[in-house]
DNA sequence: ACCTGAACACCGTTCAAGT
DNA sequence: ACCTGAACACCGTTCAAGT
């Protein structure tokens, strides 16, 4: 092994030295790298996946990746739609409960999103893959059939979309700094005269995730649902 | 169009020799580097902001910041609350429209994280500053004055939350990379077999962003709004 | 076709040193 | 008290070169 004699201790060449030339690598394709990277990132967050290290962890020279993927933006976009997985609803048949096949399919999305903290905050930013894309038909189409009027129609799948990704951005990032919380919440116990309700509410100590994310998600859904019998222009402030 | 495209020539001494030494710059302090930090990122988004460019910025050595400045982090902390001052509810008075208030107040919240478009992806992932919290108890205060049930509260508050974030997050991202949407659009039309819902609402290419977000709001408000008649308990399937 | 190391232009941060 | 350059351990990506 051509020890580098970098500057420090010589903590490259033990890795690789790990690496024993008995487990022979299976060569690179995309699937090994997507999956490697969606490894990475569970393991090491959004900065712990690093070109370097994802080739590292394939016992791969670095710059191997190249000749397979565009640019790291390539690995972000493949990793995500890998998660967002997602295959239609499960039976085909008519539903009679749109309420619950929404509430279904919002709640599957929101925990493949948790299960893979990273993925909430990079879905925004990334042009819409096929995965959320039928997600999106799929509730186009359960509130088109549930009543809602076409002039509605796309306020009510963003609003949707919006409290998904706002619930659960928020959700995987105070998972992963939770004392920040718990200190907000005891910074606020000494400035009760100046935020007295929010401190008697208890807010940020509030950690029913689930049981939070459901009833706002049915408050939603209680006011798309009042606009379902009516004519769109018809609400009186 | 600034010339992005630097090739590899003398960029740097250029750089240095424009500072001109007639301009003699202020010393540093932590309120002129929150103000640039905010600068940059408004020029630059969120990957522009570098210690070593922020500090040139300022005129000033590349290692000058962390007398003042603990890291890069609370550097972030403290822009991003800079941005998100509040100044509580114009009049002090009772005021017997709460939904005006609510109303006024997350879109004025929406519209001062649109005028720092990295500031809304920033918000969830740090802990809570002054200004926030500012915003929740008014919220809060709002919401019980109007009647919501102490056992629905947190969870109103934070579905308020989510939807702005969701829906502000959505949009400073969609605006900078506004051709992924048209692009994305189009790739539908040629699958329309697979998504022909969203396909027929054009629902990627609404860009009435203000309206959406209001329509959306009234849908969360009009449950919200159902829920202050009666018991939290009593809500029918 | 597939993989590689060297090299370039960057990062954040530490540290000893300057005024 | 305030600022600095050199240095360290990293980055993403290009390129010429290897098989």
């Amino acid at each position: 092994m051509a020890a580098k004699r970098s500057g420090a201790q010589s903590k490259r060449s033990q890795r690789k030295n790990v690496k024993l030339p008995s487990v022979q690598e299976p060569p690179l394709s995309l699937e090994r790298i997507v999956a490697t990277a969606v490894e990475l990132l569970d393991a090491q967050g959004i900065d712990g996946l690093t070109m370097r290290r994802l080739a590292d962890r394939l016992g791969a020279g670095a710059m191997s990746l190249y000749w397979h993927v565009d640019n790291k933006e390539t690995v972000f976009d493949l990793a995500l739609d890998s998660v967002l997985e997602y295959r239609g609803p499960q039976q085909t048949g008519e539903s009679q409960d749109w309420r619950a096949d929404v509430v279904h399919m919002l709640e599957g999305w929101r925990a493949s999103m948790l299960r893979h903290p990273w993925s909430a905050s990079l879905l925004p930013r990334r042009a819409l893959g096929p995965n959320i894309l039928s997600r999106l038909e799929l509730l186009s189409r359960t509130l088109s059939g549930a009543g809602v009027a076409d002039a509605d129609l796309n306020a009510a799948i963003w609003s949707l979309w919006n409290y998904v990704i706002g619930a659960t951005i928020t959700r995987a990032n105070f998972d992963r700094s939770d004392d920040d919380m718990t200190a907000a919440q005891q910074r606020l116990a000494g400035l009760s005269e100046h935020y007295p309700t929010i401190e008697r509410s208890r807010l940020l100590l509030d950690n029913d995730w689930d049981g939070t994310f459901r009833k706002g998600l049915d408050f939603l859904l209680d006011g798309l649902a009042l606009g379902t019998g009516r004519d769109a222009a018809g609400r009186n402030p």
